[in-house]
DNA sequence: TTTT
DNA sequence: TTTT
């Protein structure tokens, strides 16, 4: 009935620009967010996050964002669920989100190099979920509007 | 950085209330929340969203809590992980919350009776995790605060 | 550059209804929230909050909730100022909503009767903002979307 | 019931630390939100919301924040009423914080000297609220924990 | 000016 | 495996 999530934290990665079969951008990235406190063992302290955007914000996450990069991340929490190929279900937690905020400028990162090189795979593929051979589990059926 | 999750929806089950080796009350359940809109497919329209209350609030959840039940629920998105008993890393999206509203009063829902026998164990069990057979996944680790 | 509130609480009052003199739909009611703890001195233990609706939302509102009613808002809030009419600069802090949930079922209060008088005004009336001789003080400029 | 607000905006001047009477830090700056849209008469496009911080986080605030600075800021709307000089009853509207994260460190930002003055008193000055000529509208009775 |  |  209601579901709202608000994140800051960093990219673990450059995010992942990909299409659908029907053409609709749609890009992935991990957010780390440290907690707030420290585990009495001290071993995790942060959570690492998955995040997809979709259409038009995906294509400016992909443009924009890279690996270690400051951002806010509003939207909500879904639960997606695919079966893997050993036949066993596998369930996906992520947010989809609907507003990303840069909180760092280009300016303020040096490791912002041009050149950095983006795993995407453009809408013109024969198969762009499948590039890398991970198990495909985005697809148009997953569109959040 | 900043990890705020807020959920309005109702338990998909009675909650499940244990305490962990060293007597810390931890009580889980799941809340169902609505999409706010339909699939395409018209298939999935619903979020399960796995959440988990510690302490004083643990107690008080698995007091007045039941399946069906609308709460509002407050907290953070944790990710743990464990290995299972295939030696495979299973992965856990859960909600830590530190704030749950009840937001139908006893009296509103019929289905409320005293009697519903909730799955619990206490603290003076041998092996308070395992009384249903299902791996431990809860430990003192996860202790939040 | 993020600004995001959610509100569980009641309406103080019935909703209000009015149009700007273009025609657009603005419903204004406050929610009272109960604070989470009980003042020293015993006093205040409720915030009350205004909340702005705009077009189809603040139509639905108008139509179903009434005074007393349990509703979760979720909006921004706006920070609206205007010189009253002793040249006095006036702020007005409300909450522009987006998202209002209905929690409870007309037939959970039985105080919903279908007659309450809501003080609303047409489109089609000379001057939709001043017929309780208050001050008027939204206008299609503060339209926010 | 509920009342959670999440901001990430700018100061708009350098933090404000008093203490109360007995002794009490607190620490007030406001933060100017950009709105998402432009104005249709491209007026105005940031909303200036008042913050108030208590005890540890007040000093931290005071210590840390100057004007300009990048935060994010979680806490709850409160409406506080009194009376001023005319008699009149006055509203304040301000977001209590529990939490206020620095998005920026200090060598991000080259107007963050050492040496500005802060506007400051401190609890052991006859009258701390009132060095300054302004109304006294902060007393121990506002404290929130 | 305030709600349960 | 799911709630109204």
């Amino acid at each position: 009935m209601l579901n709202r999530v608000i994140l800051i934290g960093r990219l673990t990665r450059d995010p992942d620009l990909r299409y659908t079969p029907s053409g609709v951008a749609v890009t992935q990235f991990t957010v780390a967010v440290d907690r707030p406190f420290t585990s009495q063992s001290g071993e995790r302290e942060a959570d690492f996050i998955p995040v997809v955007t979709w259409r038009q914000l995906a294509e400016t996450c992909a443009n924009y964002l890279r690996k270690g990069r400051l951002v806010a991340v509003e939207g909500r929490i879904q639960v997606r669920n695919y079966e893997n190929n050993e036949g066993r279900r596998i369930y996906v937690t992520e947010i989809v989100a609907d507003n990303v905020r840069f909180l760092e400028s280009n300016r303020d990162n040096g490791s912002s190099g041009g050149n950095s090189t983006r795993h995407s795979s453009h809408s013109n593929d024969s198969d762009p979920f499948s590039d890398d051979g991970k198990p495909i589990d985005i697809s148009d059926d997953d569109l959040p509007f």
